[in-house]
DNA sequence: CTGATCACG
DNA sequence: ACGTACGTGATCAGA
């Protein structure tokens, strides 16, 4: 992956109106993230393998419906549940212990000795444990040579909050102090009891720190701790309450008569072994700051994919531990927020701090230097009279976007980056907490401020200190889902390209517009009239229902297809062609409209005076990765058919230049070559061969294979991308399932590890709830475990094609970035993407150059087990470039 | 505001 | 015996 940010200091000197949208940070809550959540200024410290133990004794050995053992883990997950609802900590912790010996091991051979290992059902939930701790973003912490026990000291050590202590261990009422309480699971896991320093006192008869002194007295069976031999329960509770501690008990051993006297004395070393063994340290070298142990609650969609998947039946069914289904509320967390009336003390309030959570209303623009207090400045609107206007804000803002030394947290890069583009302000040294999001929550939408502006008043109280908070957890979340990288070197620097490949813009050739324009509303008028005349009367024909009604009441053609509901779409209409003049009427009715009223009208609607038309690339919102163009959507301009195809004249390079177009081949297959690992297919693309050509003598055993066998192949091809059917082939090349399974069966023999790797990935999203890309992009899936056969069998294709559309996704984007950095100083610029393709609007002398930069950042964008081809290729339009 | 339709990769 | 290829956005009708 590239590493270059593409942040410089490189000013767009074009004025760029800032967007009638305005972010919303509130996005960040009213998905579901930490949402109506009055957290607790405190930490809960859990020791995860007594808890475990605990929950894997008390409860019945059930299984999921893969057969994983599950019990102790749905223990855990129910009491963790009730934890959070029950004292709502702003911090959660769960230590483990390791296999790996520790210093106690050493200090005495004996200890833990009488401890059996895990039974084998209980081992292989471990793993599962550690799965749902990640899901929840809740830290867990295990350290090779120290104990649960002495990383839940450290931790309650280190911090002065009120902390809980959740663990079935008595060891651990050492730690109990005004500050400390422990939550002692006894026998199961229902039963808690609140350890303070008075309880254990009515409990015991000792304090906090007499619990060490009683082992080193009476030891502990359980950790095969030795005491004082000849010591138990009762006498070393009698010495404690007349010496105080056990060092007491040796300064008084003169007091001591007898018997009891020779026991103490005799087992003095083992006295001071077992004090060593049993206190639990508190100053271990870990170096945990508070802030990375917040959690995400309500939880997200990928805990109720695991519970989903494990069978956590009734925690599914829990709806309030799930953010989307909570009504927003007024009871978000407020930071501590001040109003201020000039943006300079917004630039005062950030000065000296190295990071600040900043968010961009219409009406207000928050810092927040530290998460917790927010600084709000109110903007001069048309309403509002009062506070500076949104540009002077800005301007006085623009030291601090361009300060590198303060990093900002912004909720969508790019927007803020159009709000600047009136004064040519590029920010540097940011981080986008929606990109994060984007990647981490991936079933998140970004919603554009249209939806919301209603409840921004109410809603968006605290953001910019949210923003700086959330920022911070979703980069840990991102960094232990392995998407650091993805983010950093890909998400987070493309803003800036797309930023300016929107402000660029595509030129189109306005008057041959208007001359299309004319063309097609005559013709639409004229098939329109032609229609009415077939059908003798009068009906509106863009409404399917009406023209379903004139073609199968009216004119009586017979519905095709068996259904009770009737289609009148392409593939219906082409059935019955023959069967009345209408149809054919039709068809072009519905092609000439669709170009009149989406592209041409569409077009016009949108194209500046100057011609040029800026189109919203979307970075939030396919499920894959991909982009999306809207307003308009270039993305779909026709290529398809002759007829649509010369739109694309319409789209020009400036005065002077012309377009330079390059495209993948067949990226999406190679990329499956790739990841299937498949000879047959690898050797065909390093061969350079026709790869469907190559694949249709495969399926048909004939060297020179036929036009017709090429398309099938062809078809056989993208088929295997989507996860098809028989049947969906069959539809496809019209022919029958069967003879459509025998090439689906013909092609997996030939290339065997296709259908390994397919099967793989299915039964992978299944087992993690989510499908991934090369480079570790998720999709969570939940409908991989539904018990409707449709919703599985839609959720099995969406996993197979996931990796292969994501991964060309992420390369482009990577390929992106390159051309972007390789056209510097140039005055080529990138304009549009459209999956698999790129076009550069070049100046005639720098032509040939941007090719070349196209062709090699592209085909080397990343190195695959077959090679990358793109195909180049220049003309005044779009039209022209073939 | 949702579904039907059709444009693209 | 079931329905039946993945991912998008724009427009229109009709509730």
């Amino acid at each position: 992956m590239p590493g270059g940010r593409a942040d410089g200091a490189d000013v767009c000197a074009e004025a760029f109106a800032p967007g009638a949208d305005g972010v919303i940070l509130d996005n960040l809550r009213s998905h579901g993230y930490n949402k109506n959540m009055n957290f607790k200024e405190e930490l809960v410290l859990i020791d995860g393998n007594s808890l475990l133990n605990r929950a894997f004794y008390a409860l019945p050995l059930l299984t999921g419906s893969d057969g994983v053992y599950t019990n102790a883990v749905y223990g855990f997950a129910n009491l963790l549940v009730r934890l959070i609802e029950e004292y709502s900590p702003r911090y959660i912790a769960v230590a483990f212990d390791m296999k790996a010996k520790t210093f106690r091991h050493k200090m005495y051979d004996g200890y833990k000795a009488t401890r059996h290992g895990m039974p084998e059902e209980l081992a292989v939930q471990l793993p599962v444990l550690k799965e749902m701790l990640d899901v929840m973003h809740i830290r867990y912490i295990e350290k090779e040579g120290i104990e649960a026990d002495d990383i839940i000291g450290t931790l309650a050590a280190g911090h002065r909050l009120p902390t809980y202590i959740l663990t079935g261990d008595r060891d651990s009422f050492q730690l109990i102090s005004d500050t400390v309480t422990v939550l002692f699971t006894r026998k199961g896991i229902t039963d808690v009891s609140v350890m303070t320093p008075a309880s254990l006192r009515n409990a015991t008869g000792l304090l906090p720190s007499q619990i060490v002194d009683y082992k080193a007295l009476a030891g502990d069976s359980s950790d095969n701790i030795p005491g004082v031999p000849g010591i138990g329960d009762k006498r070393a509770t009698e010495l404690l309450s007349a010496y105080g501690s056990a060092a007491g008990v040796y300064a008084h051993i003169d007091e001591i008569k007898g018997k009891l006297k020779e026991k103490l004395e005799n087992g003095r070393q083992s006295c001071d072994l077992s004090y060593a063994l049993a206190t639990i340290k508190t100053d271990c070298d870990l170096d945990i700051p508070l802030s990375e142990l917040t959690y995400r609650f309500p939880f997200s969609e990928e805990v109720m994919a695991f519970f989903v998947r494990r069978d956590f039946r009734s925690l599914t069914r829990r709806s309030e531990l799930f953010g989307d289904s909570v009504p927003a509320s007024s009871e978000y967390e407020q930071a501590d927020i001040t109003v201020v009336g000039s943006a300079g003390e917004l630039l005062a309030a950030a000065a000296g701090h190295g990071e600040a959570g900043i968010a961009f209303y219409d009406d207000r623009i928050s810092v927040s230097p530290d998460g917790i207090h927010q600084y709000d400045l109110p903007l001069k609107t048309d309403l509002l009279g009062s506070g500076p206007t949104e540009r002077e804000a800005l301007e006085t803002l623009a030291p601090l976007m361009t300060d590198g030394g303060v990093k900002k947290y912004f909720y969508d890069a790019k927007a803020v980056m159009r709000r600047f583009g009136f004064c040519g302000v590029m920010p540097v040294n940011f981080e986008d907490v929606a990109l994060m999001e984007y990647l981490a929550r991936p079933n998140f939408k970004y919603t554009s401020a249209a939806g919301f502006s209603e409840t921004l008043g109410l809603t968006a109280a605290s953001d910019a200190a949210a923003l700086l908070q959330g920022g911070r957890t979703l980069l840990s979340a991102l960094e232990g889902q392995g998407m650091s990288e993805l983010y950093r070197n890909v998400e987070l620097p493309l803003p800036r390209v797309l930023f300016d490949m929107q402000n660029t813009g595509f030129l189109l050739d306005l008057d041959l517009l208007e001359k299309l324009k004319v063309r097609y509303t005559a013709l639409a008028a004229e098939s329109t009239e032609r229609i009415y005349a077939l059908a003798g009367r009068r009906f509106n024909i863009n409404s399917p229902k009406q023209l379903g009604s004139v073609l199968f009441d009216d004119l009586g053609i017979s519905y095709p297809k068996k259904r009770t509901e009737r289609s009148t779409s392409a593939e219906i209409l082409g059935a019955v062609r023959d069967a009345h003049p209408i149809v054919e009427e039709v068809i072009r009715y519905r092609f000439v409209t669709k170009i009149k009223s989406t592209y041409l009208d569409g077009l016009s609607k949108v194209a500046g005076a100057d011609g040029v038309v800026h189109t919203e690339f979307n970075q939030m919102q396919t499920s894959t990765g991909r982009l999306s163009s809207s307003e308009p959507n270039l993305q779909n301009i026709p290529v398809r058919e002759e007829d649509g195809k010369v739109l694309r004249a319409l789209f020009v390079a400036r005065k002077g230049n012309v377009l330079v177009n390059a495209d993948y081949s067949q990226i999406e297959l190679r990329v499956m070559a790739h990841l299937s690992g498949d000879e047959n297919l690898i050797d065909a693309y390093i061969r350079g061969a026709d790869i469907h050509a190559a694949v249709a003598r495969e399926l048909f055993g004939t060297e020179e294979p036929t036009a017709k066998e090429r398309r099938v192949a062809k078809t056989v091809n993208f088929g295997i991308i989507y996860g098809m059917s028989a049947y969906g082939l069959s539809e496809r090349l019209g022919i029958s399932t069967q003879e459509a399974k025998s090439y689906i069966d013909k092609y997996f023999s030939r290339f065997p590890r296709v259908r390994e790797y397919l099967e793989d990935v299915v039964k992978s999203a299944r087992e993690k709830g989510y499908a991934e890309s090369l480079f570790g992009r998720r999709r969570v899936i939940a409908e991989l475990n539904s018990r409707d056969y449709r919703t599985r069998g839609f959720g099995e294709r969406a996993a197979m094609n996931m990796p292969l559309q994501s991964t060309a996704a992420d390369i482009i984007k990577i390929a992106m970035l390159k051309v972007y950095a390789a056209l510097a100083g140039m005055r080529s610029r990138l304009i549009l993407q459209v999956h698999d393709e790129l076009i550069i609007d070049a100046p005639a002398d720098e032509a040939e150059r941007a090719a070349d930069i196209l062709k090699r950042e592209m085909e080397s964008a990343v190195k695959l087990r077959v090679p990358l081809v793109v195909s180049v290729n220049t003309g005044r339009s779009w039209l022209d470039c073939k």
